[in-house]
DNA sequence: ACCATATATATGTTTAACCGTATATTAAAT
DNA sequence: ATTTAATATACGGTTAAACATATATATGGT
């Protein structure tokens, strides 16, 4: 499934769902553990909305283990890619993207990453 | 008054400011009747649709005479310009945006044009 | 001053979206 | 087989957005 221009900024139009896909750009793969404690959002509503994403083909998920991973869908049409990624761009250092990204930097015991690196 | 990301893309989420913003993009200036006109729906719909644009500063107006004439605003971040470049390129030729354009082309007596050209 | 045209706003109602809480699913570990 | 951790979905309630209709405002012409 693909978005349409309408069903794109539908789901660009909710704040926590702009968040995730700003994080998402700014850094390839996150698993849902890791937006809920970027965005600081309880899981089920991050769940959801990532699930609406899903759904209109805006992002995809893989599974490994006990988590599920969400990253920009690969396939996105390069109009929708661009409107992401324009956006992302101009948001860099403004709340509250930038402070997700911070939030996410900090964030201790992420999966994926070596304990003793 | 900007648009930030989170209400420019709530105002991109219905589909009547869609359309409208588009067609701006393409045309340049509209008066409401063309607006009217070439998306077929009623005027006061319209209206209020263009209040929201212009109360986010996505549009500006200008009177003349009997008629309001809509642009988009001049002073639009240039991220927010390149998202509506980028949708507007992208639906150059799907429905509905390719029929409203040629809609406007057959509109009869637009105000502005020569009666004799 | 009055009328006609273009546009804007106000009102009450309906529809759709989001929310929090509760519960179900899935996978790994013991 | 049970338990724990991560994620997903279901449910009912609340809020916000959109709608159609009616009316107000503004401009220009007679």
């Amino acid at each position: 499934m693909q978005p349409t221009p309408d069903s794109l900024f539908r789901a660009l139009a909710d704040p926590t769902r702009l968040r995730s896909l700003v994080l998402l750009q700014r850094e390839g793969e996150l698993c849902v553990c890791e937006l809920t404690h970027a965005l600081d959002i309880i899981q089920p509503k991050i769940s959801r909305h990532l699930a609406i994403l899903r759904e209109d083909g805006i992002v995809s998920d893989r599974r490994a283990g006990h988590w599920v991973y969400y990253q920009l869908n690969p396939d996105l049409p390069v109009w929708a890619q661009t409107v992401i990624e324009v956006t992302t761009a101009s948001v860099h250092d403004v709340a509250p993207y930038a402070d997700d990204h911070a939030v996410l930097a900090d964030m201790p015991n992420r999966p994926g990453t070596r304990c003793c690196a």
